[in-house]
DNA sequence: TATTGTTATACTCTATAACTATA
DNA sequence: TATAGTTATAGAGTATAACAATA
């Protein structure tokens, strides 16, 4: 008992962010517990569905997963017909990532549903505030992926490989 | 080429949630790597420093882990001299978790370190969003916090012990 | 019988290395 | 020589299960 949501930490970002994501990515991953790759296949599905079908290794960066972790990504998701994987005719190493017609039916599910645990996720927050929140995170983490400089020594920054 | 900083998830809270987390998680591991435990080894020491000695069953659910990774957790920063386990005289299966002078002084350091990347992070924010967005991200914390309702079927929500 | 804390084990996830094919 | 993608392997991190002590 007395166990409290963290007497001590208020003031701490990190303990807000870390809470904050780790509610968001358990009630994200049951609510789309049923799509492959879960929270994070969605996210393939959405960034795929807008622009030029990136490559693999682009999606990869986006995301900010390993390329060997897309692979199994884009297995599940291609078993399950929500994408497809062309030879990118300008590279013959990479291979254009699309979405099928059963991906793009399946994003606008998943993105419903996902919208929903976005808005109990936000509750505390009038319709004002919650607007602001969301334009600010997205600054907040397009400014943080632009500039990957984090412990890296000496590190090359403009490999855009990595964070490091 | 052509990565960019994720094209078609720019309206997805999710997308920002997780980048963001893992900018910060970069960062701030990078800037306290000599801290046993890392940024969630500083998580307990702010924890313990204010109010009263907390179990480790209501640390662990306070900062969101396992009670067997508190146990590591606590190995490590009581074998580095800053944690202190006491048992509890009312209770003497339960511990006290009390902080030590040493660990008052690492705490007091490596608080500031992460205030430093705390601001790094919110660089895009100016001073009044800054601070809007720190409030908002504990409100929202805490309000996940306090209502664990994950995707438990049935489940018992007052137990307390777990999010489902 | 339930709970705190510990330990050992198994599991999941991710990164590393090695390989093929292209550039 | 460097890069995109794949595969296999190893590593880190986490949870699960069993246990002892106490309530």
């Amino acid at each position: 008992m007395t166990t409290g949501p963290a007497a001590g930490c208020n003031a701490e970002l990190g303990w807000g962010l870390s809470a904050t994501m780790r509610a968001f990515g358990q009630w994200a991953s049951a609510s789309v517990a049923d799509l492959p790759g879960g929270p994070r296949g969605h996210l393939v599905l959405a960034t795929i569905a807008q622009g030029r079908p990136p490559s693999q290794l682009a999606l990869a960066n986006a995301l900010g997963v390993d390329r060997t972790v897309m692979t199994y990504l884009l297995d599940e998701l291609e078993t399950a017909g929500l994408v497809e994987r062309r030879p990118d005719p300008a590279d013959r190493r990479a291979r254009q990532i699309l979405i099928t017609q059963r991906g793009s039916s399946a994003l606008r599910e998943y993105s419903a549903r996902l919208r929903e645990v976005e808005d109990r996720l936000l509750a505390p927050l009038d319709e004002r505030e919650a607007t602001a929140f969301r334009s600010m995170i997205e600054r907040v983490a397009r400014a943080a992926q632009t500039s990957p400089d984090a412990g890296c020594p000496i590190d090359d920054i403009a490999s855009g490989a990595g964070p490091c």
